[in-house]
DNA sequence: TTGTAGGCGTTATCAG
DNA sequence: CTGATAACGCCTACAA
């Protein structure tokens, strides 16, 4: 791979001509850019960025930590920061944390060491304690769905707690009371914040939280099925069901079919996320949307004003969740 | 951040030193060693992984591209890479393509110049010759779904032209003959050879191929609905419908209902790829297993043994799509 | 076992 | 506008 002093000798000209050329800014000849650009594809010279990066302590580069690279949470968070990423030239370097600590931290130092200009972690399993240290790095760092006290203009979140009522709300509005519900993991920051939405909206409708009606579930279809078929074989009586995510809507969904349910007449399911597949249950999931995408574009577009210091952002840090009425919920006969 | 400068003076010894007892390779006595590790935690040492990328020209990370972040199918892929690859202590860096020429060119670059130890390519857009001519490049590079002529030693692909025969022929033996196809977008070879199949399956039957029964769609959830939107507009007369691919099918399964189909008696729906979803939608989905999280273990494996010199490991190269059998293909009355 | 010194490919600071 | 030259942080023969 030939290097910028190839490039050099064959221009005529000096190293710091070749990188004067490269990174377009200082004014260089047109003249000798002209011979520089040639030697240059003769070459078929790429600039090594591990390099550049070395040299310039700038990398051009995002770095992404998720939870994980696969479900469609994930799948549209990732997706919108990298577009806006990458319409702006810049490119992103994801890794995973997988919901555990050591995993987490093991993958931000990797970013770090990567020389990332900033990272964007969705973290659940690291404490607040080492996040606010992270931060007093020298590389900037933002956080997707968390809400690290005092790191607010650093943060870009959904009101779950909202999104939590709102759901619950919903099937209560249709009559509703006897009202089950699949949390997801309680470890996790948006699980817990559903749970406070939903039992505040019990609380607001004097419906008492009964705990044969809760049951923990992992956020895949799994919990889903697992948590009806748990609520069953405990004879609990309930004739709506919130789910913390779509992804155990649709297991619930598909495990009452199985059992027999007609749907939505003897059991109400609504979800949280509205991911794309939430169109295509039958019946179609009554959900709360999670703008995960958008959030994604936003995270983005602060790394974009903070760091490379675009101007004429605006950076929207808090989004409201909404309910996205659908056929899964039915009014109570 | 310290570098390796301070820690040796804090330890006591040369740079080399540090250097050795980092890569844990050559013999270091177990007491300057200790030194070394005291100073290193007492700094908060970090090895810069970039100078280290740069002097070594090795970075124990894998670069891979893929269309696209979001979806189920890419999204198994890259679960797939990252979990062996992690297991086996390298990172990876993940960027996007999004099937066109232009972004898969400028992806592999970025990959590239990030001095990947290997790059694990999963392009649509861009040609064969160009794949060619890349592969006599320094870097390792293999991929994924894309049997590249005289490179198969580099490529993990399933036989889609197998998947797309099975897929016809479920239908067909159960009594199908007006069978509409709706494929992927045509320029991705996965798309072609799954059709290749369907017409082979048709003809290995004596049934003709009915331009109008005939639509290519996009791959998502739209393409199965507007595919069979076409059909009925123009008036076509079909009892099943096979979809290259799960989205599409899920879409069509959507559509049909709200058209006021009764599925599967009236029409029956087979997919492609096995999604996690399709076991949620109604009626659930019959569909061709597509081992995809698998593949891309194995695509890792691949970089494990050929780059990283790790023995032991065994190639399978070429995966076979089996049929699995839901509830959306029913007999012809 | 340990240290010295040159080099990896660029950038960036000075002069000129 | 252009050219030397010293970093950037680490690896790796080669010596000791």
């Amino acid at each position: 791979m030939a290097t910028i002093y190839e490039v050099s000798k064959l221009a005529g000209v000096s190293l710091a001509t070749v990188s004067r050329v490269i990174n377009k800014n200082s004014r260089v000849s047109d003249k000798t850019r002209q011979k520089v650009e040639d030697a240059m594809t003769e070459l078929g010279y790429r600039p090594n960025s591990i390099a550049q990066s070395l040299a310039s302590s700038r990398s051009n580069s995002i770095g992404i930590l998720v939870s994980e690279l696969h479900g469609p949470f994930f799948g549209q968070m990732m997706a919108g920061i990298e577009a806006e990423l990458r319409a702006a030239g810049k490119h992103v370097i994801i890794t995973t944390g997988h919901s555990e600590e050591d995993k987490e931290k093991e993958g931000i130092e990797f970013l770090i060491s990567r020389n990332c200009d900033a990272i964007i972690l969705h973290v659940e399993a690291v404490s607040d304690d080492y996040l606010i240290d992270l931060c007093k790095g020298k590389i900037p760092v933002y956080f997707m769905s968390r809400l690290v006290a005092g790191l607010n203009e650093q943060c870009i979140s959904l009101n779950n707690e909202l999104g939590g009522y709102l759901a619950t709300q919903a099937v209560i509005e249709q009559g509703h009371t006897n009202i089950a519900y699949i949390s997801g993991p309680q470890f996790k920051a948006d699980s817990k914040d559903r749970l406070t939405g939903h039992m505040r909206a019990l609380a607001a409708n004097n419906i008492a939280f009964n705990k044969g009606l809760y049951f923990e579930g992992d956020f895949k279809e799994t919990g889903g099925s697992e948590g009806l078929k748990h609520f069953i074989k405990n004879k609990q009586s309930f004739s709506a069901l919130v789910c913390a995510n779509d992804e155990m809507a649709s297991g619930s969904i598909t495990y009452a079919r199985e059992q027999g349910f007609s749907l939505p007449k003897e059991l109400s399911i609504i979800g949280f996320d509205n991911i794309i597949f939430a169109q295509h249950t039958y019946p179609k999931l009554t959900t709360i949307d999670n703008p995960v995408n958008l959030m994604g574009h936003m995270a983005a577009k602060l790394v974009l004003k903070n760091v490379y210091k675009q101007k004429d952002i605006v950076i929207e840090h808090y989004f409201e969740p909404k309910i996205i009425m659908r056929d899964s919920v039915s009014p109570i006969k």
